[in-house]
RNA sequence: GGCCCCGUAGCUCAAUUGGAUAGAGUACCUGACUACGGAUCAGGCGGUUGAAGGUUCGAAUCCUUCCGGGGUCACCA
């Protein structure tokens, strides 16, 4: 049994013998002890000395005395004001590393029999992927992975918003002034070349705005809104110059989502999704749900949720982006049967999320009560916020290439990769991934990120190329040290060193690392992790020898946490996404 | 203006959800390799946790007010 469980039920034995009071175990705060102190767990009791009457230091001495006495993987108590230090004797910390160095999966749980759909990315089809989208992609990647991992079934799924005016205006844009320019033609990506027609609209537009009189709308937008109406309709020609455009965008997307190493279970497409809601509007209308106004336009009143009067319906009966969220929420109901949804989405949509959640409950929707809108704070530029109309982006195919090509640069200054270049290409990939990946989750979502594109990503510190590092120590080790391994050998070994018991107390929680950050969808606490773990890991290599240990127990208990040491960092980055290189 | 987020070392981030003397990285200054590979380790410098009150054994964390930054309040998406 884990054993901050069982100092947790024993403190309530504890508490219910030396004083009458009934605790539970979950209210019980247990700590990791701080290192200027001595012990590995701290129990904190001033909330018992209400119940003892008796001041906390002599409190934390009688239960000391009486967990000492009970259970015998404590070895040791002190007692410093009101914190209680126990010690663990190092026999259970042997055991349980020999314990682990079979497991697979370690910190994994078993599978809940829950499904959740979780959306991400979901991109407009008129320009290419940037780092607000990069930050979108790798929360909901890493979200769904720790999902996964926390034993739920996910659905990673994205919608494409494919239709609507804006997609018009780089088709027009691009009839006019492309002269039937390609993909295949000019070089470029197909998201490049689409977004590339969408600037030139934008900068027709605006030319022929300034020669108007205010209000009045430039020709090109006409056409615009003429194309939508023929697309609308079904005119041929429009959706087989739509369609031939959109390829070439997605091709363009696949490239970029390969290069992040992401997938999709399930894609949904707006052209497909937007007529939908309306009928579960119209059916709920005379339940009272909603209400209609004079002019025919459908509305909620959400007032006594505390948010506004919300439309639904046009009044010319046309749909709302509120309108088709609720159909799509449904449509993927009848489809997966989901216990639950997360959308990732930036946190501008705070408020249309809380509404769509409100209407959806009271819809009555059986996984209305398990939905998360997993927002994040916006990636700003030093200059201010990212702007597609004035060029102010970064490019996300153009900052993968930056970061791996930095360490690459990195590593040629090194020197000391024996390798073919192939498997050195493929290196340098990781470690730049890497850089990037985890420059961006380490931070709460909630948080906004301020990226300098002239700042290259950092390579040394608190960064992904750091816990690679601990990862390919440990591989380095095992390539020098190649017999077999008696791993029964280190349950002999009882002298274990405080660096080492702290790797120990370190994995020991991931686990729960994984739990919480699957409860709070937040990645940056496995990345917090992860970086505990390589440099704990990095002091321990640093000051102990392993390959010539003081005995063959010590060797054993040193290779064998090593061992495990490695599996678990390859989870946790995992989990963020991050790919471990064995030679850097 | 109403509502919602954020504010911690020069900079980038933490703080086990109310616990011990607020910790890491970076930058700057030192020190450590004839090697389990230095993308490492150790030391120094750096803080009135935006401000003021309050709650209690105990507050970066909870409450109130204020200041600063951002978002949102469309028959847009």
């Amino acid at each position: 049994m884990d054993i901050t469980l069982i100092i947790r039920e024993q403190v309530v034995e504890a508490v219910k013998n030396l004083y009458q009071a009934e605790v539970t175990k979950e209210s019980v705060l247990l700590n990791p002890t701080r290192k200027e102190f001595d012990g590995d767990y701290t129990v904190v009791v001033f909330p018992y000395s209400k119940a003892a009457r008796k001041r906390p230091d002599m409190i934390g001495d009688e239960l000391g005395k009486y967990l000492v006495e009970h259970v015998e993987l404590i070895d040791n108590y002190n007692v410093i004001k009101g914190f209680l230090n126990l010690s663990i004797g190092n026999a259970y910390w042997s055991k349980f590393l020999h314990e682990l160095s079979n497991l697979e999966n370690y910190g994994y749980q078993k599978p809940n029999g829950k499904k959740i759909i979780v959306e991400f990315s979901s991109p407009n089809t008129n320009k290419p992927l940037h780092l607000g989208h990069v930050r979108n992609i790798l929360l909901g990647w890493s979200t769904s992975k720790i999902k996964e991992a926390a034993g739920f079934e996910v659905i990673k799924t994205q919608i494409i918003n494919d239709r609507g005016v804006h997609i018009c205006k780089s088709m027009v844009a691009w009839e006019k002034y492309a002269n039937g320019e390609t993909p295949a033609s000019s070089g470029m990506k197909g998201d490049k070349l689409i977004g590339k027609y969408y600037v030139t609209y934008n900068t027709v537009a605006e030319e022929q705005e300034k020669e108007l009189e205010d209000g009045k709308e430039p020709p090109i937008l006409t056409e615009a809104r003429a194309m939508l109406k023929k697309w609308e309709a079904n005119d041929p020609d429009v959706r087989a110059l739509w369609a031939k455009m959109n390829s070439w965008v997605y091709a363009g997307f696949d490239e970029t989502y390969a290069n992040l190493g992401v997938t999709f279970d399930h894609i949904d497409y707006e052209s497909n999704t937007y007529l939908l809601g309306k009928d579960v509007i119209n059916k709920n209308l005379e339940k009272g749900i909603f209400y209609r106004k004079d002019d025919g336009s459908v509305w909620i009143d959400l007032e006594d949720a505390k948010l506004d009067h919300k439309l639904v319906l046009r009044s010319d009966g046309t749909s709302v982006y509120m309108t088709q969220d609720i159909g799509t929420a449904q449509q993927r109901y009848e489809k997966f049967k989901m216990d639950s949804m997360a959308y990732v989405v930036g946190d501008e949509q705070n408020y249309h999320f809380k509404v769509l959640f409100e209407i959806l409950d009271r819809l009555g929707e059986s996984y209305a009560s398990d939905l998360v809108h997993l927002s994040y704070g916006m990636v700003d530029l030093p200059t201010g916020k990212m702007k597609s109309r004035t060029g102010t982006v970064v490019d996300a195919d153009d900052l993968i290439e930056e970061v791996i090509q930095e360490a690459r640069t990195n590593s040629e200054e090194r020197g000391a990769l024996e390798v073919s270049e192939e498997e050195k290409l493929e290196i340098w990939r990781r470690i730049g991934l890497a850089a990037l990946k985890y420059h961006i989750l380490k931070v709460h979502p909630k948080k906004r990120i301020i990226f300098n594109p002239a700042e290259s990503v950092d390579l040394q510190g608190q960064t992904g190329p750091y816990i690679q590092n601990a990862f390919v120590r440990v591989s380095a080790v095992f390539r020098k040290f190649a017999t077999d391994l008696d791993e029964s050998l280190l349950l002999k070994y009882t002298d274990i060193e405080q660096a080492e018991k702290d790797i120990l107390l370190l994995i020991r929680q991931f686990p729960e690392v994984i739990t919480s950050a699957a409860k709070n969808y937040d990645p940056s606490e496995v990345a917090h992790f992860a970086y505990d773990l390589a440099k704990t890991y990095h002091k321990f290599y640093h000051d102990i020898s392993i390959l010539r240990a003081e005995t063959e127990e010590a060797k054993a208990f040193r290779l064998v946490l090593s061992k495990v040491v490695a599996s678990v960092l390859k989870t946790a980055m995992n989990l963020l996404g991050i790919e471990m290189p064995e030679r850097m």
